[in-house]
DNA sequence: GTCTATATAATGATAGAC
DNA sequence: GTCTATCATTATATAGAC
């Protein structure tokens, strides 16, 4: 994936600019003759390579979320919505595509985002057992639940970007709307947003109640 | 918003049925014909009163939009996550469809979708200022962006619902996932996930030294 | 206001030349 | 392997009857 673009092969150029298409504009609105003619190519060159729209997008996935597992493996650390964003800064052209490729898969539902949501769970939770372990972190009821909590923040932060930066007062997301959410969300991190525990405890105690059926309002079951 | 389907005016059936659709599926892969079946009418007459498929939406946008509006103004709170989806459940059927219609509008970054975040943000800035004021709630360094972090995690959880919640081992997301997710959201919102808050200050000094010129490495500009 | 029939355009996919 | 030309389908939008 470091090569120039015109060293690769047709099917290489057409299946990027297909990526690229459909991580900017989703799969619906992308038309084939779009992806032909961002890979300087013909449309029908793109069926004789991939037999189909749909078998395109397939082959995108793999391609995607192979890069993407890889990289995950390599580098993942528990910093939450820091990780996916660092490498979104530090690699702006090709990771920031493969990452907002993703999450329009989420959206669409893609067996290969529920896969790629997977393993980036599956890391989280990892990374925060092992600080759990070694003090860094917080013991938690759920440490599943809190993975999925912290790859929701990541990805979401991608997803939503260009009405929240409007929000903070910028008319795109970028470095600076970035730099102004890592702080309040390390701020959140480190000692949370409430100033006593009065909500938490009051959650915990509803909870419970559900739980035990004496104190259910219909007991006669 | 209350009638019977029966009772409304055919105008009116089109549209709620173009919430319907667009919410379920999106602007895109809606077409005329499935409204037109879902409102009971034929597709000549979507167009002969909204014009075009585009004003249809915008019609959709402004409906939805004063509901969403309106309520939010009625019942706003500041427990972030809870607030949408406590309404999502209570009222599964229609607040439900039109949180959906408003997280696939972010998705298409409509002007709609826009106002919305601003709406959210603004709300929970004034509740996060009044819970610092009253003693409730933390102070931050930027009230503004952690309205945002709030407003964004709110709306992820609906927009990438069905992934995460097979990540957490269930079919599709409902009541048991959301359950599930209060608890650590809540505890990440009470006392954070980091033991200490050796990352904050890293953080903050890495801050304050890219501020400072004199530590820049190229200090001849 | 509402329907049916139809024009027009866009798009996914095929066929065959080179 | 690659292109051009074309088909078949689908979807938006129009026209006109009732």
């Amino acid at each position: 994936m470091c090569s120039a673009q015109s060293d690769l092969t047709a099917q290489a150029k057409i299946r990027n600019a297909a990526i690229a298409h459909f991580a900017r504009d989703g799969f619906q609105k992308t038309n084939l003759r779009a992806i032909a003619a961002t890979a300087g190519v013909s449309a029908g060159l793109v069926i004789h390579h991939f037999g189909s729209k749909d078998k395109l997008r397939s082959a995108c996935d793999d391609h995607v979320l192979r890069t993407l597992v890889r990289r995950a493996r390599d580098d993942a650390r528990p910093a939450g919505m820091q990780d996916v964003l660092r490498e979104f800064m530090s690699n702006p052209e090709e990771y920031r595509l493969q990452v907002q490729y993703m999450v329009r898969a989420i959206e669409e539902d893609t067996p290969a985002a529920a896969t790629f949501v997977d393993t980036m769970v599956d890391e989280s939770e990892e990374i925060l057992r092992a600080g759990i372990a070694d003090g860094s972190m917080r013991p938690s009821s759920d440490v599943r639940a809190l993975a999925v909590l912290n790859v929701l923040i990541s990805l979401a932060t991608l997803n939503m970007a260009p009405p929240l930066a409007r929000a903070l007062g910028h008319e795109r997301f970028g470095p600076e709307v970035l730099r102004r959410m890592v702080l309040p969300t390390l701020e959140l991190y480190t000692h949370g947003m409430y100033a006593d525990d009065a909500p938490l405890k009051a959650a915990q105690a509803a909870w419970e109640a559900a739980q035990d059926p004496s104190n259910s309002p219909n007991k006669d079951e």
